[in-house]
DNA sequence: GTGTAAACCTAAAGGCTTTAGGCAAACGGG
DNA sequence: CCCGTTTGCCTAAAGCCTTTAGGTTTACAC
């Protein structure tokens, strides 16, 4: 009898939850609508289908994750800024498995919304290669080698790759970070 | 009334071909049923269930991958062979969509034929650091780190990431492999 | 040839997605 | 306060995918 009060964008953080605690794949309409206790077709007003729903979640992810990077690069720069940003990813995809592995997700078309958030994702990274102050071609080189150490890392630690080597190399994140610093610095301006 | 002669290799290897084509995502028991023109039922004598039809996906597009790396890093050593090995998985992500996000199947619980495919690979990664000389931690960092630039970076070339920027950034790529190679040259046992 | 194992089939149950159309609750205006 | 409209949620239904059970036919071995 009650309503149970369904909107996009609710419908979109209980669809991020549920994504962190089952897997990204397995949030379904169906699934959302088994948690509002609901019937499935009431999801049909308030999101397009299953792809909108992702997307919408995809967004969610992805702004909350610029939130918190814009917040760690406040008021730092250069290798404290690199490795503050970089840590939020990893935490980020460690604490809402889920959630990260929306952010990968690449509907038909993307929305405006989910654009900007990507915008907002390379600006912070240009934000923090500032200090190393690089020229053309390096600053994208330097936003692409960061994007794919920071997703590769991230993705393959997440997925289990890293848990069968030696277990002394619990440090080997920091290292990366720190060489990634030094190899922007030989990339400066000179 | 002529047989199809379905085979378990035969469903992995058309399973690779059509997710090339259509996305991995959209290789299912139904769509490849209706490639041998064959019931669906049919299928589930070779294959366990959908799961495992992917594991062999994933486990055929690993194992030939690892076969073009070794024959890429077979005669090189150093710098050469580093270049080799991730012009091999960058070059089959490009030509091989679909297998190549085949590769990063998680099935619920690995086949033996799987872990030895990524074992391999991992194996080769440890072949081209050996020229560098690194002593423990900075193999298993290095391992890390290259696998993360490879896998970072296809992805997200392959997602279209990459699409938006200048287009005088073509040679990012060997850039950074170029940088990757002296980077492991300081990580170097002195 | 004939028996048997494998390959393929039909049937059926159950789940997910999506559309169409209907009832009822909430909400604002008179 | 009540009445009309909007909006939220419902039922019904069609279509597709997965998986299991059990039957038939093909092919090959002896």
């Amino acid at each position: 009898m009650a309503r149970a009060g369904l909107t996009s964008d609710r419908l979109a953080r209980a669809g991020a939850e549920l994504a962190d605690e089952v897997g990204f794949e397995q949030v379904t309409p169906s699934a959302l609508a088994r948690q509002f206790d609901v019937q499935v077709a009431s999801l049909y007003s308030h999101v397009r289908n299953s792809q909108d729903l992702k997307a919408r979640i995809a967004t969610l992810a992805l702004s909350e994750l610029a939130d918190e990077a814009s917040a760690a690069v406040a008021g730092r720069a250069g290798g404290d800024a690199l490795i503050a940003l970089a840590n939020v990813y990893r935490d980020y995809a460690r604490a809402h498995p889920g959630r990260y592995a929306a952010t990968r997700f690449q509907p038909d078309e993307a929305s405006p919304e989910l654009i900007e958030a990507g915008r907002r994702h390379s600006e912070l990274t240009r934000a923090v290669l500032r200090a190393y102050d690089l020229n053309e071609p390096a600053q994208t080189d330097a936003i692409r080698l960061l994007g794919s150490v920071f997703h590769g890392y991230v993705s393959l630690e997440l997925a289990g790759s890293f848990s069968h080597s030696s277990p002394d190399s619990a440090e080997t994140w920091p290292r990366i970070l720190k060489s990634l610093d030094s190899l922007l610095r030989v990339w400066s301006r000179k």
